[in-house]
RNA sequence: GCGCCCGUAGCUCAAUUUGGCAGAGCAGGGGACUCUUAAUCCCAAGGUUGAAGGUUCGAGUCCUUCCGGGCGCACCA
């Protein structure tokens, strides 16, 4: 077959590299054979696992009588003239094959050795263990699936550019094995999350992710347009008010998995959508959460990784309970070296932020400050998992204020590795207090906090008809998985992750 | 948004320190080879060094701007 010139290649093609010209070639080859080289089917009958794990038994240089039918992408070609080894991956994983003059004939070898690596190939033969050991499949018949025209990346660095593993992830999954690996402890975490709450009777639901008011977390939020409505909506950056709706209307115990989204800055632990467990749960309070969430997650964790302790980024993690306990007051008070509490002036508190760089914006009180000095301060240090409790009413407005403490609200986070993983709360069931909460963060909104909580009237008028007493509890999923795939970058363990447009 | 670093063949990397012919392995092409598995051996080929401009006799290398990316900080979960 003469090669391709400048008038037969495809437009799209025009300034490709060589090896996608010589492609294109092969493509035309098999076609002028009568060869369709994108099949419609292949009726395989066996996956790589499956006969890995039949044929365990195969001595070296045994054969077995078994034909086996296995379709994938080859992956390594290793040519010996007459013969061929080749590397088949499927979803389950990898298979040599053989193929030769003797099991194909002179014309089939043939046309094998025109496969390349990346083509998906279905192929039939008898299973064998080479005399090297290797488990066998000696090709007998073989179809050409689809061709593949763009070379695979390198077989033994692999890809590298961490650009190119997130632009083009397909390529990343296919060569880096660990990849698949974090995303199969991804869609385990999920699963045990969703199995550990379904078994305690919670419901899970879906809420909009639309939303004419964002609301649920203090974030600026991705405003968008619907036309025939002729108004802005914004992708939700929390589905918590709708979830309390729930309640309001009797559902005792829902969840939901889903993503959210926030318009803010991107790094190794902010991706702008991610995926969050929330749930509400009538007639608890945050300390029942705090015991429900170590049992939750004791659970989740052993059965995605069969014990609670594992190592993370080089260190040592245990989550076996109990967890460390400290109210933030305390940690604050640790760490300047000074005992703080609730009747401590706010004077006091701008003096002691401003000592350690901690610029106090206007429109902070004491509690704003005590969350920063704790942000600063104290959550980089912590490693072991901890229970932060008792976080300031200020910086807490969906939340229930303290029994015994009015300064506080009934909330804690649960801090791991330095980083937020779930944060909870006695929630704020008072339509009043709620009222009040929403027009301080309307007053912080005029003072241009692009963050403060917008006043969603049709959230307080739900309160109004009653909500029960109940606990609440966000956690981050793409941060534990980070945690269980001992992954430094959110983006590990996301699919494909946020990227500018590719210019 | 700010700071530091990076961008060389399809992939992984040299050459940048001190400006002086852009190189290797893999992949691809030709040849040899029927038990290899990063197969091996021989031969040939492969480049707008991210883009544009500047300095210079001469720029992958130095300077400026832009594009893309990474890391750190800030914001946040």
């Amino acid at each position: 077959m003469d090669a391709l010139d400048e008038r037969t290649i495809h437009p799209a093609f025009r300034g490709e590299s060589e090896l996608v010209i010589r492609r294109l070639e092969k493509l035309e080859e098999w076609r002028a054979k009568g060869i369709e080289p994108y099949a419609w089917r292949y009726p395989r009958r066996d996956v790589t696992e499956e006969i890995r794990r039949r044929f365990q038994y195969l001595e070296k240089g045994q054969e077995s009588d078994y034909v086996a039918s296995l379709a994938g992408r080859l992956m390594a070609l290793r040519r010996h003239g007459k013969a061929c080894f080749a590397d088949l991956l499927d979803g389950w994983g990898k298979l040599q094959l053989l193929a030769s003059v003797d099991s194909l004939g002179e014309t089939g070898y043939e046309l094998f050795q025109e496969l390349d690596v990346g083509d998906w190939i279905g192929v039939e033969g008898p299973v064998f263990r080479s005399r090297r050991g290797e488990l066998t499949v000696r090709v007998s018949e073989f179809k050409l699936l689809s061709k593949s025209i763009r070379p695979l990346p390198e077989k033994w660095h692999g890809l590298k550019d961490i650009e190119l593993r997130y632009r083009q992830r397909y390529l990343d999954l296919l060569v880096n094995p660990e990849v698949k690996q974090k995303l199969l402890v991804r869609a385990k975490t999920v699963k045990e999350i969703r199995r550990f709450l379904d078994q305690r009777g919670f419901l899970e639901v879906e809420t909009p992710m639309l939303h004419p008011i964002p609301g649920g977390a203090a974030a600026r939020p991705f405003v968008t347009y619907h036309q025939a409505l002729g108004e802005n909506l914004y992708l939700r950056i929390a589905p918590e008010l709708y979830l309390k709706r729930c309640l309001v209307g009797g559902l005792e115990k829902v969840y939901e998995i889903n993503r959210n989204f926030r318009n803010e800055g991107i790094s190794y632990k902010h991706n702008p959508e991610f995926t969050m467990l929330e749930f509400y749960w009538a007639y608890v309070d945050y300390l029942d959460l705090a015991a429900f969430l170590e049992e939750m997650l004791v659970e989740v964790v052993k059965g995605v990784k069969g014990n609670t302790s594992f190592t993370y980024q080089g260190s040592e993690l245990d989550l076996s309970p109990p967890w460390r306990r400290v109210t933030l007051l305390e940690a604050v008070s640790d760490a300047v070296g000074e005992e703080l509490d609730s009747t401590t002036p706010p004077v006091r508190w701008k003096e002691l932020a401003e000592k350690r760089g901690i610029t106090v914006e206007e429109g902070w009180g004491p509690g704003k400050i005590a969350t920063e000095l704790f942000e600063k301060l104290v959550e980089p240090e912590i490693w072991d998992p901890t229970l932060v409790m008792d976080y300031p009413r200020e910086v807490s407005p969906l939340a229930r204020a303290h029994r015994s403490d009015r300064f506080l609200a009934e909330r804690f986070e649960l801090i791991v590795a330095g980083r937020e993983i779930a944060n909870a709360f006695s929630e704020l069931i008072d339509p009043i207090d709620q009222r009040i909460r929403f027009e301080e963060q309307a007053r912080m909104r005029e003072r241009g906090d692009a963050e403060a909580h917008a006043v969603d009237y049709d959230f307080l008028r739900a309160l109004e008809y009653g909500m029960p007493p109940a606990g609440g509890l966000g956690l981050g999923i793409d941060r534990l998985v980070m945690l269980l795939t001992d992954s430094h970058s959110i983006r590990e363990v996301i699919l494909f992750p946020h990227l500018r447009p590719e210019g």
